[in-house]
DNA sequence: GGGAACACGTGATAC
DNA sequence: TGTATCACGTGTTCC
């Protein structure tokens, strides 16, 4: 039995620029047709119905992980290739470059505010002060905070690894 | 036949806190001694010698690829749990936060550069100006080029996409 | 034709 | 127990 592959039959390509990944995406037609002969009378019993609802499982999940990863292709601008590992590379050259550039635009903000705050030496409270003072530390806080709190070892590995870049930039 | 898995009976697990995904890691000692018996003589000919091709190629494939999804992993800060899915989707929200996080920053810096700038209106040449005015564009520089020239500005490539995707997904 | 990339079904394993 | 995730080999398609 050769697990009937003729899906690929009537591939007609998902409406996209790049077009990869066209089987996966185009056999949803024939998801429920199989979702429902796993409980259905099988000619030898529960270890092929186990099977089958195993396959179809295993079709959803498929399906779920391909979304994810199109989505994560959304939400990187630039794109070398539509090939996955290139996806996921280019996502993570993007990530360094996103937080290259957040480390830097805060080193010009602290520089910018100590430029001020020196300055205002001689220039006391003439403006609106207390708002842009505090909102280094008060302001951004719900971005970072709406996630699930954790208690592995990974966020220390990241706050070490912020200080450290913090440590080595500045 | 039926494919010779078991190669899970001598998974060690792959010295993480989460460890899932042990089988694949693990099954590098044996791509050495398969990838050896695809050229040699075959007992049906030149089929099975290119499905065992095919079989080694893909099983690098796959190395390859979960090896990149190990380094996004690494990537991102805050991973919630290690699936696969999840590794792709805690990315996307790490992205999205980076993005929303530089936008914010950028904001501030214009709103203290303009309060800078305004105030010199009556403050003029003071202390040491010029150094400061030009720093925005000499003295990063060293961080940001070791990097392939990129042509365009990323400010505006990442907006254009912001606002898509808003106009998309939300 | 050969290599690269993909989807598929399946057995195995962890929770 | 059942459910979810994974790696595997294989057939297929595209260049």
């Amino acid at each position: 039995m050769e697990s009937f592959q003729n899906i690929s039959e009537y591939q007609n390509y998902w409406e996209m620029p790049g077009m990869f990944w066209n089987d996966e995406l185009t056999s949803w037609e024939m998801d429920q047709a199989s979702s429902q002969i796993y409980d259905s009378s099988s000619p030898d019993g529960a270890a092929s119905a186990s099977a089958s609802r195993n396959t179809v499982s295993e079709r959803n999940r498929r399906k779920k992980l391909n979304d994810k990863l199109y989505a994560l292709r959304e939400a990187v601008p630039r794109i070398s290739k539509l090939d996955k590992a290139s996806i996921i590379k280019d996502a993570i050259d993007y990530i360094q470059d996103l937080q290259e550039q957040e480390t830097r635009l805060q080193a010009e903000i602290m520089e910018l505010e100590s430029e001020r705050s020196e300055k205002d030496k001689g220039y006391e409270f003439e403006r609106e002060l207390p708002v842009l003072l505090t909102s280094k530390k008060t302001r951004y806080d719900h971005i970072s905070d709406h996630r699930e709190p954790r208690s592995d070892p990974i966020e220390v590995h990241q706050v070490s690894s912020k200080q450290w870049r913090y440590a080595t930039i500045f």
